[in-house]
DNA sequence: CAGGTCTCCTGCTAGC
DNA sequence: TGCTAGCAGGAGACCT
């Protein structure tokens, strides 16, 4: 699953696939639900004949700027973009194609969406930054300068495990499951410690591992767990996971049993003894 | 209002 | 070997 390191993989990807520049001549939509907020028609029609003038990342939501409009795409679960052609390999995506963008120089660009759960928003390229999505998107993780009193602020009227309040992308953006878990097993925090219970130390420790842990994942492509696959491939950071996927077996630091309880419906990874529940 | 749970969706896998 | 139930999860809707 796409997060921080993989998006930005991608739009790296795209970048170097040379999408500035390109005139939309069509858009065919394959699957009518990807869109939102505008209907399929208008959809097509407004991208007709825009030239892609840039490609930015906020945390997992890729921005494309054209002349009159910025398209937001979230790539959620499942979502791969591909230059062309769906590799021959890839069954599940070439049966999931969801929208085909036909460009000027005769080559298309490809979103594939076996679950269907991205998302594409076409808004005005100077009213995106206002609205939702955007809007709501807190600091990017590695982009932006995040201090120890913004987050101080946001945790000390919550009362959420830490590890949900992590995926909470109004807070931060960008970081998804796999890295949560993985950040927190850095900072040696127990994912259920409720973040009002942090102190300052322990929130220094999170922002500074987490810029680790993403910036390294960007330099090896990505982690390529389950399904991810940028236009470059798959990324390698799966060597480097140290808890995720890793139920029942020895932590790296201590050799105790690495455990997976499910925090708020989503799989969290642990060592209990690296990151013992202290209150 | 904060926080928890459900839902969307389909490919994959564990287990029979 | 073949089938199926259940799991996977980002983020918004919905409920308490």
């Amino acid at each position: 699953m796409p997060e921080l390191p993989e998006v930005e993989t991608i739009r790296h990807a795209l970048l170097k696939g040379n999408l500035i520049g390109q005139v939309i001549l069509q858009v065919e939509i394959k699957n009518k639900k990807l869109v939102k907020e505008i209907s399929s028609e208008n959809f097509t029609t407004s991208l007709i004949g825009q030239t892609f003038h840039n490609l930015e990342r906020k945390g997992k939501q890729l921005i494309f700027l054209l002349d009159k409009w910025a398209l937001l795409s979230h790539l959620r679960m499942t979502g791969k973009y591909f230059f062309d052609e769906v590799p021959v390999n890839l069954l599940a995506e070439k049966r999931s194609i969801g929208l085909i963008i036909y460009l000027s120089s005769g080559k298309k660009l490809i979103y594939c969406d076996a679950r269907c759960f991205g998302a594409f928003y076409l808004q005005p390229r100077d009213a995106f930054r206002v609205s939702v999505p955007y809007k709501n998107l807190g600091p990017d993780a590695l982009q932006e300068e995040i201090s120890v009193d913004y987050l101080k602020n946001c945790f000390q009227t919550l009362k959420i495990p830490i590890k949900v309040a992590l995926l909470e992308q109004k807070i931060i953006s960008g970081i998804g499951n796999i890295y949560a878990s993985e950040i927190l097993f850095m900072a040696k925090i127990n994912p259920l410690k409720p973040t009002n219970k942090l102190s300052r130390e322990e929130i220094e420790k999170v922002l500074y591992h987490t810029k680790v842990i993403l910036q390294k994942a960007l330099e090896l492509g990505g982690t390529s767990v389950v399904d991810f696959i940028s236009p470059f491939g798959k990324g390698s950071y799966q060597q480097e996971l140290k808890v995720y996927m890793r139920e029942n077996k020895p932590c790296y630091q201590c050799q105790t049993t690495i455990i997976m309880e499910r925090i708020n419906n989503r799989s969290s990874f642990f060592c209990p003894h690296c990151q013992k529940l202290e209150l």
